[in-house]
DNA sequence: AAATATATGTCAACCCTCCTTACCTAAATT
DNA sequence: AATTTAGGTAAGGAGGGTTGACATATATTT
């Protein structure tokens, strides 16, 4: 290594001036478009549950609890992949506000099966159909409007151990 | 409101039964793809982050220095719409692992300018790489292999206020 | 030259959401 | 009767944010 190689060394503290450009391994628009489509894609969300005091945790448990009602707890923690300590404190917030109900499960009676109430169904259906409306919104401005691509897409991104697990929660 | 109208009344404690189901107005499909594309997008990074003992937040800062050398702390902070305060920590830590260097303004001086160093640039590459490698592999899989409709569709996803801004970032 | 404004840094205190470890109860299973 | 399972809970910690208050160096204005 040589002074005329220090492009190379990693050792270098000095200051690199070029700007990182797009090249054939590193698509910035792609990568830039889908953090910030993502901001925004919850942005309209967390505005409602904070006027609830809820976080992005309490929509996550109120959303699949509504998707599949009667769900125990064990299965809410394998979806979300939190523990239960985690779970522990969104979920009585929850039943507090008269979001959710814990009903004790009919053949075994430990197990607590979680069901919305109205009012949280129509939270839930709130917050989805922001969501869906922007959604709807972006497939509408494309010039082919082609929603099974953006569908083909988004499935193709989930790490494909995955997929299995997210079509069973989605074809409900 | 009669006992024959309860499903209108959102003080009802009893648990709805039914699962919430798609319709005109709730996207399942799209909103719950989207949720779980973008959880595993980000995972990949996070990984090589956590060797390192860093964050998304020092992703966030790695990347926008990288994408733009020589930016001041005052820009930093309005892209990530964070305080100074929270910023402080991250940096601080990105400078003394040598992956970022900071640079008195030659103007004024009062500013600090920040650049990467070659680590600093060879970690950002890795990381996009892995992003990009994702993104590339997920448009291969799509029957018309269409890149420009996701960048559309992501685009439209962003709120219209920012756009200019995030069109800002990305045209350099 | 003095006063003020600006760019940045830092300290303290706090919140939220997640984590691990550990222990508890009630009910089911062996 | 002993063990396992479903769930709850308490203690302590990490990470990444927040606000408020104050310090320092440098630029700008008066």
């Amino acid at each position: 290594m040589t002074k005329f190689e220090t492009h190379e060394n990693s050792e270098n503290p000095e200051p690199v001036m070029t700007a990182l450009q797009a090249d054939d391994g590193l698509d910035f628009p792609l990568v830039e478009l889908f953090f910030f489509a993502y901001r925004d894609f919850v942005a309209d969300a967390d505005e409602v549950l904070g006027e609830y005091g809820f976080g992005r945790a309490h929509h996550r448990v109120l959303h699949f609890v509504n998707r599949q009602p009667g769900m125990v707890v064990a299965e809410l923690l394998e979806i979300l992949k939190i523990t239960k300590q985690s779970l522990g404190p969104v979920l009585r917030q929850l039943v507090d506000s008269g979001h959710l109900v814990q009903v004790a499960g009919p053949e075994d009676r430990r197990q607590r099966l979680l069901y919305p109430t109205q009012k949280g169904r129509n939270l839930s259906i709130k917050l989805t159909h922001m969501q869906t409306r922007r959604i709807k919104r972006a497939i509408e401005a494309l010039k082919n409007k082609d929603r099974e691509s953006i569908k083909e897409f988004l499935f193709a991104m989930i790490e494909p151990e995955e997929r299995d697990l997210v079509e069973g929660l989605m074809e409900k």
